[in-house]
DNA sequence: GCCAACGTTGGC
DNA sequence: GCCAACGTTGGC
């Protein structure tokens, strides 16, 4: 079982919309950005993710999600009427992914960033790097055990 | 709302 | 294949 974090603005589709219905599976599509899509592709349904809340008040990670189903073709890139639509993109040639997931688990708190920067065992997670802007991101064993024991301090 | 950092595009 | 221009991300 691998481990991963998200980004997403909760206005869109934070912790709380799966927390809302944590018996149904959410399509976490929309990702139009090469070297998160490869990310979406490796994963396996059991796979652990952190979401993270980004451009919102409280921006840090905010609970747990897993992966349902692994990685089919984002619908959204065949319909024009989605902003996430994709011309050069065909159901014979499908350029980006989506994968399906589920509630697991909302802190108590968010973990913040700021708290995340300042982490020595943090420091090669992609989402504390400056000016980081992938939104699909692999987490080690080690970084997950630290950010969810951060989370219970909460 | 600002703006630095970044990814993508497209002319050459 | 280079790189300038452009659009987007996302913290502040």
């Amino acid at each position: 079982m691998a481990y991963w974090l998200v980004k997403s603005e909760p206005d869109e589709c934070g912790i709380d919309d799966f927390a809302a219905k944590p018996d149904d599976t959410i399509p976490w599509d929309g990702v139009r950005n090469y070297q998160a899509r490869n990310f979406l592709a490796k994963m396996a349904p059991g796979d652990e993710v952190f979401l993270y809340h980004s451009s919102c008040k409280q921006i840090g990670v905010a609970g747990v999600i897993r992966v349902v189903l692994a990685a089919y073709p984002d619908p959204l890139q065949f319909d024009p009427d989605s902003s996430y639509y994709d011309a050069r993109s065909s159901p014979e040639k499908p350029r980006w992914q989506a994968v399906d997931m589920q509630f697991v688990e909302k802190f108590r708190g968010v973990v913040p960033l700021q708290t995340l920067k300042s982490q020595p065992e943090l420091s090669e997670l992609p989402l504390v790097r400056r000016g980081a802007r992938l939104s699909v991101m692999p987490v080690s064993d080690s970084e997950w055990r630290h950010i969810l024991s951060l989370a219970a301090r909460q």
